[in-house]
DNA sequence: CATATAAAATAACAAGTGTTACAAAACATG
DNA sequence: CATGTTTTGTAACACTTGTTATTTTATATG
């Protein structure tokens, strides 16, 4: 009775998800990504209000995508706080974009700690392992890792800091050490 | 024999500067420019070739501003570390925007270090201080130290610390003392 | 004072933006 | 197969951008 869908809303948010990763979300216009889908710009607002509810998806997407990342990243190091160490840094090195998108944002969408409490709940009970492990304020111990690791990311997402995953994880190691004691 | 001319270069670069303090770099463009200096785009396009020129301009004015803040901020801390550690998260705390510009550029332009070695030149003697009270590898304290700070300022900028002074001083003198160890 | 000349204002152009009105096309059902 | 309904494409609108052609304005010098 009616024309058959041929361009979904997954399809639409696939392509301007990956030109958010490519460029950065403010070089999403309705014509690229139209152009990128191979379609008019009609399917983009059929299936979306509007740009900002479509930006707002790919917003979504690179949460989702940034959790993965780390869920999958391999835990090669000694402890919880490197081996987030590693994934956070190895993504700002792969995927400055994203991160630029999820971790300096100029419109405040969600905060570092919420978009962590859906991948870190692993390093949350790993802060009560340090804590049983004998760490006392395993809470600020925390804190002072992560402003750390936080500070190497943004460094490498903007190319101050260029170090190699050996140099990294010594790094971490030491940094790690000195804030145990 | 001609007119006098009203507006000048040094009064664009003063509007645009002021513009880019507490809007952002991308929000200056001719048309909003003019309306703030009270006269149209065509003073601007005399004074400079393009908007480029205009916006390199104005990140020379922030290199300028944050190393006149630097060098001016009170230094009230036991270590040139923490003194620059307080200042930069504060720069990052009271001056959002051009914090941006300067240090997480979305094109680069002059690296962290470009900056900083026109402002602490003090914090690199004091470096060669510290290695002569005993510390050795002072280059890897300053750059731990340094990558903390950087971390603090950025989740400053973005919302993510809110410390306050007493409390970033504390902090900056534990993770200083964690780190000479 | 009149005038030449530089500066500023006006207004336009071309390009690009989000968004929408309308026409063309495709397909499931009668 | 015809038809009605939905999807898609075309084309336009209103707006903003950088930039420039042209006109107006002010002023230092004759």
């Amino acid at each position: 009775m009616a024309r058959k869908e041929s361009i979904t809303k997954q399809m639409i948010l696939d392509v301007a998800f990956m030109m958010a990763r490519e460029e950065g979300m403010q070089n999403i216009t309705a014509r690229r990504v139209a152009e990128r889908a191979n379609c008019s710009t009609q399917p983009i607002f059929r299936s979306f209000q509007g740009m900002d509810e479509l930006t707002d998806g790919v917003y979504d997407r690179a949460v989702a995508f940034f959790q993965d990342y780390y869920r999958l990243y391999p835990r090669l190091e000694k402890t919880p706080f490197c081996n987030l160490g590693m994934a956070y840094v190895a993504f700002a090195r792969e995927e400055k974009e994203l991160f630029r998108i999820l971790f300096v944002p100029e419109k405040p969408r969600k905060s570092l700690y919420e978009i962590l409490n859906g991948s870190t709940e692993n390093v949350k009970s790993e802060i009560q392992k340090a804590a049983a492990a004998g760490c006392q304020d395993p809470g600020g111990l925390f804190m002072k890792i992560w402003i750390f690791i936080h500070g190497a990311a943004c460094m490498t997402m903007t190319g101050d800091y260029d170090l190699s995953d050996q140099e990294t994880r010594k790094l971490l190691n030491d940094v790690c050490q000195s804030f145990m004691n």
